[in-house]
DNA sequence: TATGAATGAGTGTTCATTCAT
DNA sequence: TATGAATGAACACTCATTCAT
């Protein structure tokens, strides 16, 4: 018996959907709460009834975001995918990243605007960062967290810096694109985790 | 004999300066031209008779960032160091390049903005990763244009993304996160121009 | 036999006490309905079930705290009180006036409030006044109704006016200042009422 | 050889008289700043480069307005009447403070709104205070200053309290409740300052 | 050339009030 | 009766840009 979600929980839902939108097509700063809720079909107030303040819609979908890239990362803690050699383990990864980042155009956005925002700052690129290091300790479970730690900002950061690359159309390029990509995290990571230990 | 530079010319000077203090504090976007004014002891009026708008300042800077890129890439093609070992050469870059964003912090602040704005991309990711292309080619230059290109983008835009984290005040840290830097660009660049041809 | 008053008065009950806090701490310009319904622990909607505005709640508010010194006035209007020299007399009843806007510290609130609004000035200004006019006609009951009207106008105003003085924690200063009250009324009084007649 | 005042002066004078006039009309509190700068042709930009915010019209206006009345006190204290018996002086500077509540009615309006905020309270409250005592002072020099202050306070609020009253258009009215405030603070302060020590 | 007063649309945000449930 | 989500006009305030001087 499935039931419908509760009024409040569905307009929760339009304003993030809105904001997500919005936040992806002109950037965090140039989105105005006033867009956002009339794009959710609302009034100014009725935003204000959800979220405190403009930051708490995009602490809201940084905060959702991460917790699909959870979801992404346990598959990879699969064991079947988690112990595979380190070239399997790095191309289902960042091809499941890609993929977010291209369901998820805000998800950039976001993080870009996050470098402004302690608040943003925290519940994005700590939180990607522990989940990174999360996987990698399953593979070097005695290595030092602090350097795993250090690794996984290293490979979430230059990451997010290779994603503008994936705005294009041009599907050849974007496909070269993820390839290069591959290829720096799989070199970067190989002496670090490429083999269990 | 030195020249007095055109009155014009100091002014823009000046507007620069102001414009890189104030960007370099708190961001391109939260930067406003009154303020930029202000700080160059001139009037918002005399801002527009030297640039159309707000974003002409920033291409601006970056025009001169990538001028002084430009003149650290040429150093680093200086033939010593251009085909020393692949190490000493990432070594170097890195090195130059770490200094020049600490010496230029408003460098980073527009590359950030840099996403939303199809002219300051423009100035800044494609010139930046034309002038690495053109330092990878004096090493592989049989290697195709196409993919030499493809190889700077991904490295100016790693570079980029990890440079938030050199933010911080520790020095362990930094020196730490500069190894790692180093790490991954080295490791990602042996393959392709590790030796010459 | 004491009977449960109807759920209406009961709901109402804690409205007029919900507002009461929120406006003495506030004040009625930034006292916000919404707050007030849920300090009452009621919803927006039932605020305006029972009240038509936010003007309303004030006004009756208004309307109790006269009850209230009605009651005041009821016992300074004993014999033995109401017939004794003027300095007693005022002193009794100063004396319950500045125990009666401790206990009730919206009063005031809405009475520097009531000068934007002819509702409120009404309920409060003029009731006040009649009180007071009633109480020196049992002293001088051949005075010109007009006359004693005035003067209980003055009286209650220049009362008031001098009202937030007590606010102070200092008990040095609050004993100063009723004690110059006091002269104050004492003196204005004393050739208009100071005898009877 | 009389200059124009500067541009800048002139608008200020038109943003005050501006405030003036929706102040007295409406209260402070309802008074919005738009509707100031509409009042005095300018746009709300152009009242936010001359006042940081509303508080400072409203302290601004203050400010002149205790200019002016240490003025109206600047010649109570001509010595021909500051030595005159109380009966004069009191019936000369009542007058003019009744005259100069008529010809600013917004002073009366920001006084009342004075009380929440700290910075209006001293621009106001406090001034008028001061003035008063040293107009008292000339009186009793000998007087121990701290209670001529707390006398000047009193006299000034208990009058600030009555104002109300002569918002009336009815002059009889009017006559009669400046006759009572005469008798009021003639009472009160003769036993003070009544006869010079 | 340079000024700086002026603009005005637009920000994030609030709140008295309504109304479908 | 009671709810509380929803409204939307309005608020204080900002800033890129213009233009008369």
């Amino acid at each position: 018996m499935v039931r419908r979600r509760k009024p409040g929980e569905r307009r929760i839902e339009s304003l993030l959907a809105a904001a997500e939108q919005v936040i992806a097509e002109i950037g965090y700063d140039k989105a105005t709460t006033n867009e956002i809720a009339k794009r959710a079909g609302a009034s100014p107030g009725t935003f204000y009834q959800f979220f405190p303040n403009k930051e708490a819609v995009a602490i809201a979908l940084a905060s959702r975001y991460c917790d699909e890239l959870s979801q992404v990362h346990a598959e990879a803690l699969d064991p079947r995918l988690a112990h595979s050699p380190l070239p399997v383990l790095i191309d289902g990864v960042i091809q499941a990243h890609v993929a977010f980042h291209h369901r998820r155009p805000a998800f950039h956005a976001i993080l870009t605007a996050a470098s402004a925002s302690p608040g943003l700052r925290e519940a994005l690129h700590d939180r990607a960062a522990h989940l990174v290091a999360r996987l990698f300790m399953t593979r070097r479970p005695r290595m030092s967290k602090e350097r795993l730690l250090r690794v996984s900002e290293i490979t979430v950061l230059a990451f997010g810096g290779v994603m503008p690359l994936l705005r294009t159309n041009n599907r050849k390029r974007r496909a070269a694109v993820i390839q290069e990509l591959k290829a720096l995290l799989q070199r970067y990571l190989e002496p670090v985790i490429g083999s269990e230990s």
